[in-house]
DNA sequence: GCAGTGACGCCGT
DNA sequence: TACGGCGCCACTG
């Protein structure tokens, strides 16, 4: 093992993100990266998630810059993901979530559109 | 060291 | 909104 890697102190930063996601809401691979202080490695994210394997991680609140969930339609993640963020009162249609926009960058977290 | 792949992002049409 | 193309990063054979 290689408890001091970078990568490793890094992957934490990430899970903390999106641990610190609140309920209800949501947030971008690549948001979550920038909060993580790793601009850029959105598909770090993703990895991450994919391998990740505490059932308490919020991953469902993460989902592509577009507002669509990353799995493809119809896939058992899909269905996963969307039936959580439903139990959370998101609403999803068609694999999309409306009524909520997904920041990308720092400052639309905290200030909003504009 | 190179090529292929992926739960990505941004831009142009 | 939908599609396609290109760039970027990390992992695997």
């Amino acid at each position: 093992m290689t408890p001091g890697s970078p990568a490793d102190a890094s992957a934490e930063r990430i899970l903390a993100a999106v641990h610190a996601i609140p309920i209800g809401q949501v947030a971008g691979y690549g948001e979550v990266a920038r909060r993580a202080g790793l601009p850029g490695r959105a598909r770090l994210v993703a990895r991450l998630l994919a391998g990740n394997e505490d059932p308490r991680l919020p991953w469902h609140r993460v989902l592509r810059s577009d507002g669509r969930i990353a799995f493809p339609a119809g896939s058992t993640g899909f269905i996963e993901q969307e039936r959580r963020l439903r139990a959370e009162g998101v609403r999803v249609v068609a694999g999309r979530v409306k009524g909520q926009r997904i920041a990308t960058s720092v400052d639309e977290q905290v200030w909003g559109p504009g």
